[in-house]
DNA sequence: ATGAAAGCGCTAACAC
DNA sequence: GTGTTAGCGCTTTCAT
């Protein structure tokens, strides 16, 4: 068996509150009696059971993060961000993902799959009010996304009204005039997409340039093969925009894909935008214009967020804590030749 | 406070055995004395500690897995095959990553990040041979990915030299004569590039056709702009092979960025092999024919590997578990024209 | 079939 | 400054 505590004090022919003293690094104690405790720890290899401490603690120095798809690099990267935020506080993560699927976030939610956590860093997809309402889990809760519940947990995201806003309003500047928007969910269940369309529509109406019905891609998802899909759909159809606002780069990646087989250059023929600035936006035959989330910032105040309710639990949450996004201009909407 | 066995069983005016019999399914209980308790269960909101379950029993239904980075889909996708392997079992995962570094390498596998684990799995760039034999922790460590160590831990890889081999060979089969591998790794302490760097070279001897030191690209790392840069710098050098094959995906996306850039038509002038098979290869203007290892398989066996050694841990590891892995090819090696 | 009690390894009051 | 002890919530012999 291990070595534990005891064993160690008996080695030492001490109590085991002292060297229990010597392993937290308690200020009183005196050097001798520091140096004979670790000696004898280091004979003996000793090293603390967390397992024993977080019961006694009622802390587990874990927090769990639970994102829609790893598959999703911003969902990658978001959670290196995590990890390293926590990590600034000694915490670590565990990570695991529910495929954007309702049943798989009401399960996270109520802490089904992962029980022994200080906190949760959920980012739904399809979770409805209802099934937050419904939650019996006592464990401290943040929300990320786009997802708005007005309930009593904080809540990160970007402003995503602006930051669509900041998106088409460059494409108009670019002198497109026909602007098309993928990424609607059409299924009355989902609304995530609603803010950046939302957005769409705003910035389009305020410059008095139509927003038709037919400008709007519905998707099946938000991965590359649903931004090609829809784009190839509304190709199909006849719609040539000279501009598409994508849900997130996967869905423009997808577009562009398309566009490119259909022999539609971008930027020339068709400008593209996107959302989540990840990596693979800098790279292919075509750069891509996108929104960039500020990802650390996000990471950083999920994690402050956790740690505050875990000191003060009887503060309620419910804050809408905003962070930053920049548009990043690239050679998918680079002025027409 | 939270509400605990004993609560439930004063509740109940039953034993805190006759409670945790039920909690665990134990099956000799009278159907009248589960329903009592049950009822007792859910009427308190009873939810077990699992801390105290864990400290009792001596394991967490914890394992943690260590990678490089998140930002490199390989990472991210084979991330989400672990926690589905590991969920299949009943295990969470803990995810840390380490940029790769050696330092972070050797504090992961010491345990410093996450000593709350029954396994870890760690896929180490850097890590010596020496680092490993060093240490200490006796949590069960199992080894992902190219480098080799020989030493008393399974390792699971595809087989790396004949992958190469199969690459370069469908390349020699397209036609081509000047084949190029990029991502050599220089510095003496890195070796995990080896492998496939060795493949490249047994293949095309095998073939006889000259392997030029020109033709090998080195890198500083190996994502993206380690690719890009690599390539630009085999091109300033006056070299112009007719093929490349790169170490990853992300090199070779790098690379074909490059190549776009200075005009060399992929396939057409130069045909680009990548490793890893990402998702991201499967658009961009020109999609990417790639060696594709089987990453649930290599899921699979790592998470079994740890189960076994928790199950007999006297059994000393050390075996060399192979995952399969084939070819997809796709428009980057399409014949010429 | 159910109950009583010990103890996993640790921390924190409290005593000396 | 150091020792004693209770107890975190659970599982698990051992009784009954």
């Amino acid at each position: 068996m291990r070595v534990s505590l005891k064993d160690v004090a008996e080695r030492a022919g001490v109590s085991i509150k002292t060297v229990s003293n010597v392993v937290n690094k308690y200020q009183h104690v005196t050097p001798a009696m520091r140096a004979r405790v670790q000696e004898a720890i280091d004979e003996l290899g000793y090293r603390p059971n967390l397992t024993a401490r977080h019961l006694r603690k009622g802390r587990t120095g874990i927090i769990a993060l639970a994102v829609p798809e790893l598959g999703n690099p911003y969902f990658a990267e978001l959670a290196g961000a995590v990890i390293d935020a926590a990590a600034e506080h000694d915490f670590t993560v565990l990570l695991d993902h529910t495929r954007g699927e309702r049943e798989q976030e009401v399960l996270v939610s109520q802490g089904f799959r992962a029980r022994v956590i200080d906190g949760l860093i959920l980012s739904p997809l399809e979770l409805e009010a209802e099934d937050l309402r419904a939650r019996e889990d006592d464990v401290p809760l943040v929300l990320l996304g786009e997802r708005q519940y007005d309930l009593s947990y904080d809540h990160i995201a970007i402003d995503n009204i602006a930051a669509s806003r900041t998106a088409v309003r460059h494409l108009i500047g670019r002198g497109r005039t026909s602007i098309a928007y993928l990424g609607a969910r059409t299924d009355s269940a989902n609304r995530p997409a609603h803010l950046r369309l939302q957005g769409w529509r705003e910035e389009l109406t305020a410059a008095g340039i139509a927003a038709p019905e037919s400008l709007v891609g519905p998707v099946g998802g938000w991965d590359r093969w649903d931004g090609a899909k829809a784009m190839a759909r509304m190709l199909d159809a006849g719609v040539r925009p000279d501009a598409v606002f994508a849900y997130n780069d996967l869905v423009a990646i997808g577009a562009m894909r398309v566009l490119h087989e259909r022999g539609l250059r971008v930027p020339w023929d068709v400008a593209v935008v996107g959302f989540d600035d990840i990596a693979e936006g800098q790279f292919g035959a075509v750069t891509l214009t996108t929104v960039a989330p500020d990802k650390q910032a996000i990471a950083r105040l999920a994690v402050e967020s956790l740690l505050s309710s875990l000191a003060h639990p009887e503060r309620t949450g419910g804050r809408e804590l905003a962070a930053a996004f920049r548009l990043v201009e690239r050679e998918s909407t680079l002025g027409r030749r």
